[in-house]
DNA sequence: TCCGCGCTTATTGTATACAAAATGTATTTT
DNA sequence: AAAATACATTTTGTATACAATAAGCGCGGA
């Protein structure tokens, strides 16, 4: 295996959570796994540490990036206004061939929905927005891009995995703003792809809250309350 | 000298443009220069790349990041936006060490500008706003505030070679504005952060643009046309 | 039992030799 | 003379051996 590849498989890993944040990425034992010298490996782990997914400290190692309550805060201050820049961008910068990818991505993106497969929508949803951060061709912009897009995939994994229809309308809903986002671009209609943008990350915010603090549980009167919070 | 430091070096180069933009840099004579061999110098190029002061083509090396006329665009669109955003950040997250690192590089400036020593105000004015990047301690919002200070200071480097009183008297402008600024991280006021930074942004936007469209030079009626524009 | 110390082992960092790719040049062919 | 091609040279990419650093572990002493 190449070092491109391995840069996929590995960044794509770590998207679906297979390799868990935080945990110890061994030079020797992903040397050996690949086919890959230590190297050309090192060099990997140097780029997937410049793209965010990855963290090096000095002879200590690169693991795989870790996501503390602070970044979480951080996360959801800076996602909107990115994000809207980012449409902004994209949908005065669209071109045909940028919009065509974006159809592939969304069909993959349905067919996954379709299938009920929480990993797959994580990874193509992902896709589709880096494939809008490549429209707005902003070299500025897109590094911040696409550190919040590794954190709100991982973070969005969980949440695929709808366990009631309210979530699974969710889905659908999320499904039908990706549809109207291609059509805002096609138009080069900036306000709207915009607008657009905002009520897909209201939607997603509203789904990752709602797990980060859940229905209250019923609360037992007769029960012991030390422990409530 | 060892890879921090080499990586130190060469961003300063790159930002004093000391290394011109989108020029060749040769593994091996880098090696020969520094003393270092060809491995650790590469990992050092790898993250100069992912920082953005490099790209790097496979099989065709690295070279320092050019400056075309379509990132310029980009950067005028976003720098304003990223710089608010950080500022706001920093203000809320401003801390007594941070502070005072400010203060530091802010003296350090202010002796560069009495020397009418432009490299030194460059790159003293870069590391004022990357410690207020970090001030504000946003993984999600550095690195496109890194990569728009790069740019920047490439760019200004020109304008930091004051020539006239009204350029002189900019600078001192500027000057003037750290250490407004440095109050409003001080009195943690985020409005009043935003505010100064915009102003910065501003005087710092209309020295750039007067470079890139200068003042007419006078017409003159006598002579040949064919060439003017 | 706990702490500190030195040793062993595992893991990362560096140098160098070799392989592959790209570039430049000279020669040949049309 | 221009273009194409084969060869030589330069430059980047990879593997491996060795060095340095950090982590784990047992031992001894308080």
């Amino acid at each position: 295996m190449n070092k491109k590849e391995l840069f996929t498989v590995l960044s794509e890993r770590i998207l679906r959570l297979e390799i868990e944040p935080g945990s110890a990425l061994d030079e020797a034992t992903l040397s050996a796994e690949f086919g890959l010298s230590r190297t050309p490996l090192r060099e990997v782990l140097q780029r997937l540490s410049g793209a965010g997914f990855v963290t090096i400290e000095p002879n200590r190692g690169a693991a795989v990036s870790s996501m503390d309550l602070d970044t979480m805060r951080n996360f959801f201050q800076t996602a909107p206004m990115i994000y809207a820049a980012v449409a902004r961008l994209a949908a005065e910068g669209a071109t045909p061939a940028r919009i065509a990818a974006l159809k592939d991505i969304q069909q993959g993106f349905r067919e996954a929905v379709a299938a009920s497969a929480p990993r797959d929508m994580a990874v193509l949803n992902h896709q589709f927005h880096e494939t809008i951060g490549d429209m707005a061709g902003s070299p500025y912009l897109t590094p911040s891009l696409k550190r919040l897009l590794i954190d709100h995939t991982r973070m969005s994994q969980t949440f695929y995995a709808a366990r009631d229809t309210v979530e699974q309308g969710q889905i659908a809903t999320a499904c039908d703003q990706h549809d109207a986002m291609i059509e805002a671009f096609e138009q080069r209609a900036p306000a709207r792809a915009v607008e657009l943008t905002l009520e897909h990350w209201a939607l997603s915010r509203d789904r990752m809250e709602r797990f980060a603090r859940p229905d209250p549980l019923p609360l037992d009167p007769a029960g012991d309350m030390r422990n409530a919070v």
